[in-house]
RNA sequence: GGACUCGUAGCUCAGUUGGCUAGAGCGUUGCAUUGACAUUGCAAAGGUCACAGGUUCAAGUCCUGUCGGGUCCACCA
């Protein structure tokens, strides 16, 4: 044995060895209590950091489980990470002088396949440098087609539950990643901007968006504010850059009087608050600016300038017209920004597939509070709880080619067409042929449009009109008895009846306006093609169901990578056998940051258990941030940066294990230091040494003679008061407290105290003092081993040959 | 604005349901040591446990407030 313990002479053969002997390989095993972690899947093409380091806590658990008798799994596997690993793509072309859009989608999609999977490996290469017992055997990726096909199940079946549904609404849009986000992704900035004062109509008001006004189609006052009360409902018209517009006026509590002039602009297409305001007040959307984020064809001369371009031309403008009042340049607000990019954020309106959250929500909620699924630390609970009761409905579609496909097609429409709306009710009595129809609002239709009419309520398509004539008119001098019209009423009272049906919110008199459409009608047939329908399926349909049509496309959108993730912890499993499924599911920890507790364990547990009816792990435990040895954040400008795996070099992987566990609460955060290791490299030393003194004493095998003496008894009641207390720490995953007690037990009593008080006894040959010491002994690399599994299988086969395992002790 | 969390030795942090002279790692000081280990041993210095009240026989630990960090969420043109 070497005076010190070389890491790096054992740490590649010991982990070559553990695979070559299947110890980590599990099995259903009926007779043994199953112990379960499925592997927060890291980032398939991207090297180890500080948080794959924090997977120490559930080789701890796995290893402490596997000698406690326990059918381990550690289930590892790798994520596709979307957005993330586009990202990364989409730069390495950029070097080559080359953007994704040069490329078709199923050239582009292999491209990053091919990359991934040149990159791939590291990962794996570096968790196995740790020491991690995982079962290489069953390692799964995201984007494996047995895993694709379970992640289609469920969106399916989500589906037919109608908790998926179709939606245009404002998304937050990154215009340089050139895709949607959710709202968990968005990331808020403080930013000082410019806030303009500018004339609007007979208002003066305030904003930092003045090149959005083109797309603005209210003013919005406080219906308290007696300054404004007068105008609210009154029609304005304002003075713009590219000519007069009229617009309405509505009061709305959100408006604060107190800030800027009390006069807020309307833009709906382009501010999440206006489109609630717009909603509320059933104004039109108005869109202005394009996912390319340039200003469209509505804006005049400003046409395809970006934002940034507009907002400076238009301000230019503005003054040389005498519009600008006043600028405070100080302005400080927060802005929404891409994670990915950290450009601003742009709201713009899109048809996205949502998920509705609510029923899912409920149950999870029900598992957290009934502590079906327990959270550790407790306090996250709390946390959790909160996060549940937030969750807004959950925006899947991501416009990138590297994720897996939404499983939806579309039925083409055979040209482009507007859309005329019919609640389900009186659908079938449009089918019957009567052709004209009233509605409150003007959709903008001319004499001579070709249009589609859509069953509101089932979003299906069930015939094509063209519009013969408009008529504007007041609700009190419609023809009740119209023959012509598809439903003829008794009294005003039953049409506004109907009327209300359709708007809800509105309110409805004889005076209100309304228009009469006549038209002629075709109802959809099979032999006409293309119904706008859509239809979730694994694989392409041969027609559509409704229509009959063959021409069908598939959503060109891609899953939220999240959506995938939120069900790892099940089709990990069920791929692997339905036999696995039923041994190991519910699985038994799910372990991982507490920074991704809304985005990834929430979702977890809410898709978790509507698929499988069951909480997809029984205890959550939550690891907190490695940060500096000054409690900062880690970042390359701050120039503190520790590279794990230079560390693991270094100091060897048991020392960078331990110090990542030593003296840190759970779920806090970490502050890290080369420090912290080298303690725990001189601690791994002195376990070393101390094997190295009773092996030495082992080999001279002097005279046996045995001799009871007061330091073994004493030292054989104080291991199993340790060994108790360890069990507890251990149980209640309180490792930090487990390890310092071995520390402590090992270095400061055993070495300190009773190798010293026997060292003579040794020396005069009592094999009594020499087993007692040695038992004590093997028994703490026993339960150091979780924590330091290279040096204490070391130092076990060092006193039982080459071909034992400590793990083994208990098979 | 809301929620959570922290404020204990020079630094980074432990301190379990309140209970003896408040602990660890690193750092500091002194001494020791050539047959396990200098990646060592022994010893020492160093804390009004942020502050102010309160509950209690007893508070670093529970309650209230103040001050000061941190994290997350919400969000006004």
């Amino acid at each position: 044995m070497d005076k010190t313990f070389q890491p790096s002479k054992f740490e590649k053969d010991i982990y070559a060895f553990w695979e070559k002997n299947k110890l980590f390989v599990a099995k259903v095993d009926k007779k043994k209590k199953p112990f379960t972690i499925i592997l927060p899947p890291p980032n398939a093409n991207a090297a180890l950091h500080w948080g794959h380091a924090m997977y120490v806590y559930e080789d701890v658990m796995i290893r402490y489980h596997k000698l406690m008798g326990f059918e381990t799994l550690w289930f590892p596997g790798a994520d596709h990470a979307g957005i993330e690993t586009q990202f990364v793509f989409e730069k390495h072309l950029k070097k080559q002088g080359k953007s994704r859009f040069d490329f078709e989608r199923p050239i582009l999609f292999q491209m990053i396949w091919d990359f991934v999977q040149e990159n791939r490996g590291t990962m794996e290469k570096q968790l196995k440098s740790l020491g991690f017992a995982l079962d290489w055997t069953k390692e799964k990726y995201t984007m494996d087609p047995d895993i694709v096909d379970i992640v289609y199940d469920t969106f399916e079946k989500l589906f037919k539950d109608g908790l998926i549904y179709r939606a245009e609404r404002l998304v937050n849009y990154c215009t340089s990643c050139g895709t949607s986000f959710s709202d968990l992704e968005v990331v808020h900035k403080e930013q000082t901007d410019p806030l303009y004062y500018m004339k609007y109509g007979p208002f003066t008001l305030a904003t930092v968006r003045p090149e959005t006004k083109f797309g603005d189609t209210a003013v919005a006052v406080n219906p308290k504010d007696k300054r404004y009360k007068k105008w609210i409902g009154k029609i304005v018209e304002v003075e713009g850059l590219i000519g007069k517009f009229k617009l309405k006026v509505v009061g709305d509590d959100v408006v604060d009087p107190k800030f800027g002039t009390g006069v807020v602009k309307v833009t709906p297409a382009h501010d999440f608050n206006d489109y609630e305001i717009a909603k509320r007040h059933d104004v039109p959307l108005k869109q202005v600016i394009g996912f390319d984020g340039r200003l469209n064809n509505l804006t005049g001369k400003y046409e395809g300038l970006t934002v940034k371009q507009a907002r400076e031309k238009v301000v230019a403008d503005l003054e040389k017209k005498g519009l600008m009042v006043k600028i405070k340049t100080d302005y400080s607000h927060r802005v929404a920004t891409c994670y990915r990019c950290g450009r601003t954020l742009e709201p713009l309106p899109k048809d996205q597939w949502y998920i509705k959250v609510k029923p899912l929500v409920d149950e999870a909620k029900k598992l957290v509070v009934k502590n079906k699924v327990e959270i550790y630390p407790k306090r996250f609970k709390k946390q959790l709880t909160r996060i549940l009761d937030e969750f807004i409905d959950w925006n899947i579609s991501r416009q990138i080619v590297w994720g897996i496909r939404i499983p939806a097609w579309r039925c083409v429409r055979p040209e482009k067409v507007k859309i005329m709306g019919f609640h389900d009710s009186v659908v079938s009595q449009v089918i019957k042929g009567k052709t004209k129809t009233y509605r409150l609002r003007d959709h903008g239709f001319k004499v001579g449009d070709r249009i589609a009419l859509e069953n509101s309520q089932k979003k299906e398509l069930f015939g094509y009109a063209v519009i013969m004539k408009i008529q504007k008119t007041s609700v009190g001098s419609i023809d009740l008895q119209d023959k012509s019209h598809y439903a003829v009423y008794s009294t005003y009272e039953d049409l506004i009846k109907a009327f209300k049906r359709h708007n809800p919110e509105k309110e409805i008199n004889k005076q209100t306006k309304a228009f009469l459409y006549e038209y002629t009608f075709e109802e959809i047939t099979k032999s006409r093609s293309g119904c706008g329908r859509w239809i979730v399926s694994k694989k392409k349909p041969q027609k559509c169901p409704k229509c009959s049509s063959g021409k069908l496309i598939q959503d060109e959108d891609t899953f939220d990578t999240w959506f995938s993730s939120a069900q790892w912890p099940f089709v990990t499993l069920q791929s692997t056998g339905k036999d696995h499924f039923d041994y190991f599911y519910p699985t038994t920890v799910m372990e991982t940051g507490y920074d991704i507790l809304r985005a990834w364990v929430s979702r977890m547990i809410m898709v978790g258990y509507f698929v499988t009816k069951k909480e997809p792990f029984q205890n959550v435990f939550l690891h907190g941030m490695v940060r500096d040895k000054h409690g900062q954040k880690m970042s390359k400008s701050k120039g503190n940066v520790l590279d794990p795996m230079d560390m693991v070099q270094k100091f060897g992987a048991d020392a960078f294990r331990a110090a990542l566990l030593f003296g840190v609460k759970e779920g806090n955060d970490i502050s890290f230091s080369e420090e912290r290791i080298v303690g725990m490299r001189n601690f791994a030393n002195k376990v070393w040494n101390v094997g190295r003194f009773l092996h030495m004493n082992k080999n001279e095998e002097k005279k046996s003679k045995s001799k009871k003496i007061k330091a073994t008894d004493d030292l054989n009641k104080e291991l199993e008061q340790m060994k108790k207390q360890y069990q507890k720490h251990m149980d209640k995953y309180e490792f930090s407290k487990a390890l310092n007690l071995v520390h402590e037990f090992l270095w400061h009593r055993l070495a300190d105290v009773y190798v010293e008080k026997l060292k003579d006894e040794l020396k005069n040959g009592n094999m009594e003092a020499l087993s007692t010491l040695t038992n004590s002994y093997i028994e703490n690399l026993k339960m150091l081993h979780p924590f330091m599994p290279f040096i204490t299988e070391a130092l076990y086969q060092t006193f039982y040959g080459q071909n034992k395992s400590i793990l083994n002790r208990h098979a």
